[in-house]
DNA sequence: TATTGGACATACCGACGGTATGGCCAACAC
DNA sequence: GTGTTGGCCATACCGTCGGTATGTCCAATA
């Protein structure tokens, strides 16, 4: 019980560069926020959500749950607000690897590899790929998805797909990007779960290789995607 | 209350075409179980799987919960057992489609397309697809494919990858087949929600249809997928 | 200085998964 | 035919957890 009373008259250490636009009673609010979706974020990638309690949250944020619905308004409330900042990173990171090339397809390439990369992450697997779509229900997580990472996956897909095919129209690579977004979702779990997932990792770009290959050779031959049909 | 007491008097209906290998008693219990996992299928479908409460369940079946804790250790394990159901149900389907035409080429063909209209199948899709891995976890929601749906899958990819290079190997096998097998799960997911899925099947199978194709002129060329190296 | 409202803490409720216990009756032994 | 056993299931109950209602404190503003 002492522990307790102390931890209440020793009050958070205030977010030292203080942000200038705010007051200190907003920037105490502003802090406890960002500590709940913290903890929250690594709870939910060691637990999952539904292992994850709230007292497991605001113990571990060193507040009540009175604090956290004050500012979330429920628990799948602050699992989106967590899955939207894990997806934000992501699709920064992916953006950063292809901004370091001007050649589009070593920008291609770049992406994709960091994609693979992302997929791998503990976070990234268990908040946007394993638990998402059951918690978030597959309509809000396809519209988180189409607001981040996904949009720079088609970017990727639309580069190198009409590099040659001018013809393909945005659904039809909006199509493309589906069935990539799923390809490496799954292999992401796989390269995780692999014995060497080095060697896995080798697998997988070396499968998407031989696929983006084949692509190629059909638009050097000027077989268009319409031709399909 | 009179309408407990008489669905106690009234016994359920003895399943008719008796199996001779069971005694009544045998059958009775048999009886309920079934219900128990058909009852479970349905709403685990309709609501999912944390919005369907084993009152609900039971209530449906017309039992007590001593009843489901009888044939099943938790919610956790009659949720599996509905997977596997529903994993070997999709699994023959795609067998069956299969083993109408000879042609290796063609039976890829209908295989790829069953599995993209079994993959749309709100059962499916639900239990399978969306809340498989976040309910069972990864480990046991592979486990459970591989045992059924993905090995389908894996022979069908074994045999177009084989047609044209013979010199890959089953590890290789496995990751093309790990990247069709999450690429056509997320087609479904695109297809079901699309807002014309009949025109976003077509798209999703020309898509398909123009990688094979590709993959088709790399063997023609003699062009192995050790060559991306 | 008075007042207001944002930012929490505390206490509590209902639902739900799971357990403990007991009753009933078919099946088998004799 | 009778006694006994064990499978099958009903009933009652418990702990946990998400969510709510209410109260408190104090910084910010008038």
């Amino acid at each position: 019980m002492a522990k307790s009373s102390v931890s209440k008259l020793v009050p958070k250490v205030p977010p030292l560069p203080s942000v200038p636009g705010m007051s200190r009673r907003q920037q105490f609010s502003a802090s406890t926020k960002k500590t709940l979706v913290e903890v929250a974020e690594r709870l939910f990638t060691e637990h999952g959500y539904a292992s994850t309690s709230l007292d497991a949250i605001v113990a571990g944020a060193e507040v009540t749950k009175g604090a956290l619905y004050h500012h979330f308004s429920g628990k799948q409330a602050l699992y989106e607000v967590v899955f939207e900042k894990v997806e934000a990173a992501t699709a920064q990171s992916i953006d950063a690897a292809m901004r370091e090339t001007k050649d589009p397809w070593e920008q291609a390439r770049a992406g994709l590899r960091t994609f693979l990369e992302a997929v791998q992450q503990p976070t990234y697997r268990r908040i946007v790929v394993q638990e998402g779509p059951a918690v978030l229900g597959y309509q809000r997580y396809r519209e988180q998805e189409e607001r981040s990472t996904f949009t720079v996956v088609e970017d990727i897909v639309a580069a190198v797909l009409r590099a040659g095919d001018r013809t393909v129209d945005d659904e039809m690579v909006a199509t493309f990007a589906r069935l990539f977004f799923g390809a490496m979702s799954a292999a992401g779990e796989s390269v995780t779960e692999a014995s060497d997932p080095e060697d896995a990792a080798e697998r997988i770009e070396l499968a998407v290789t031989y696929l983006l290959t084949g692509v190629q050779t059909l638009a050097k031959q000027g077989v268009k995607v319409e031709d399909m049909r």
